[in-house]
DNA sequence: CTTGAATCTGACATGGATGGCAAGTTTTAC
DNA sequence: GTAAAACTTGCCATCCATGTCAGATTCAAG
């Protein structure tokens, strides 16, 4: 498929797309026009970077840990190596933070919605 | 206590906390000399406040819902309009997606970090 | 062919919280 | 009273994914 088929099927603008083939978080072949020119694998894979960006993680993390994930695009391919455990440790312990930051600040806004909708309480 | 000391305690930057005012997000009382001078509950509110920002709200929507939390600094005191409840409302959905999306995150870190600490799987 | 839709590259803009600097004033401590 | 530390305002810089625009090229269909 092409880049705007996969805007489509994923949601992410094809401006986008090319933002994350230039950081090295997933390749095209290309038609001999230069057009790019997608798998289907691209769907789960673009889907799957936009969860890590929603999770705050940036292009470069992002760069390295894609090749270390099990059916990201084909095989397990590579280990990460110590450093990159220790980021992604860190980087985990940030996640767990940024989901005890959202569950309270639902809760504010559960009891602010709620209360608005007992005008009489 | 005055600013420095605020900021020690929240581990926000005094230029934030300045941010915070201007935004219409905290007051402060003011020294004769015009120094910013918080109250015990400026501590509380700053994190509630960090807690919506890291949430994903803008400025803008956080001063509209501070005055409608109970226990925010003083008085429950108003209750959210309508058009505030519809935007809160897609808050709340947007923030329950993002909960999502970091716990299937967390998953893919878990499972790297997982896969490098035994090797010879 | 020809035409219109899709795509290409590259450069510049944006948003929004935060960082940093500069020059001046206030506070605190000795 | 003096010096150092803390604070004031204002402005410009930064990050980084994304938007947008322009001009050129390619693809698909008649």
């Amino acid at each position: 498929m092409r880049i705007g088929e996969l805007a489509r099927r994923t949601g992410v603008s094809g401006r986008s797309l090319r933002y994350y083939e230039k950081q090295g978080l997933m390749t095209a072949e290309r038609t001999p026009g230069g057009h790019r020119e997608y798998g289907e694998g691209a769907v789960d894979r673009v889907i799957r970077i936009q969860e890590l960006f929603a999770a705050g993680l940036c292009s470069e993390k992002i760069a390295q840990l894609l090749p270390c994930m099990r059916d990201s695009d084909g095989g397990p391919s590579r280990t990460a190596n110590g450093q990159l455990v220790s980021d992604l440790t860190v980087e985990r312990e940030r996640i767990d933070h940024m989901i005890a930051d959202l569950l309270r600040s639902r809760e504010v806004l559960d009891e602010v919605i709620e209360a608005a909708s007992a005008p009489s309480e």
